[in-house]
DNA sequence: CCCATGACTGATT
DNA sequence: TAATCAGCCATGG
């Protein structure tokens, strides 16, 4: 189940961002976005990036957890390129990535 | 099976 | 532009 979900996170190249409901509709499941973050929240592959997946607004969800895992994530996309505004939210328009139909 | 919760989204106000 | 509201549905009690 959650597979599928995974399987969509992996196809986000580095250096880009996608959101919970690119994902969701990349996996299959068009109106599924808080089952992707669910799937996250589930807790996947270790390799798992994570960190690319994004709510609507370019923003780090917050998790139950208070840890300061929005910093990491954070960190995790500045090390391979991503841009955060002044806000503290990605610019979508440039980061966001479009799935390519070469893509498999 | 029914009820509450949640790494969400889009339309309204 | 920011805050609210109503859908969405898998998971757990």
């Amino acid at each position: 189940m959650y597979e599928r979900i995974y399987h969509a996170v992996y196809r986000i190249p580095a250096g880009c961002v996608a959101t919970y409901g690119q994902i969701a509709a990349l996996a299959g499941f068009p109106r599924r976005a808080r089952q992707v973050g669910y799937a996250l929240a589930a807790g996947g592959p270790e390799d798992l990036p994570w960190h690319r997946v994004v709510n609507a607004k370019g923003e780090i969800s917050r998790r139950a957890d208070p840890a300061g895992h929005e910093d990491l994530q954070r960190r995790l996309l500045e090390s391979e390129g991503v841009e955060f505004s002044t806000r503290g939210n990605i610019s979508l328009q440039r980061f966001r990535w479009r799935p390519q139909l070469d893509e498999d």
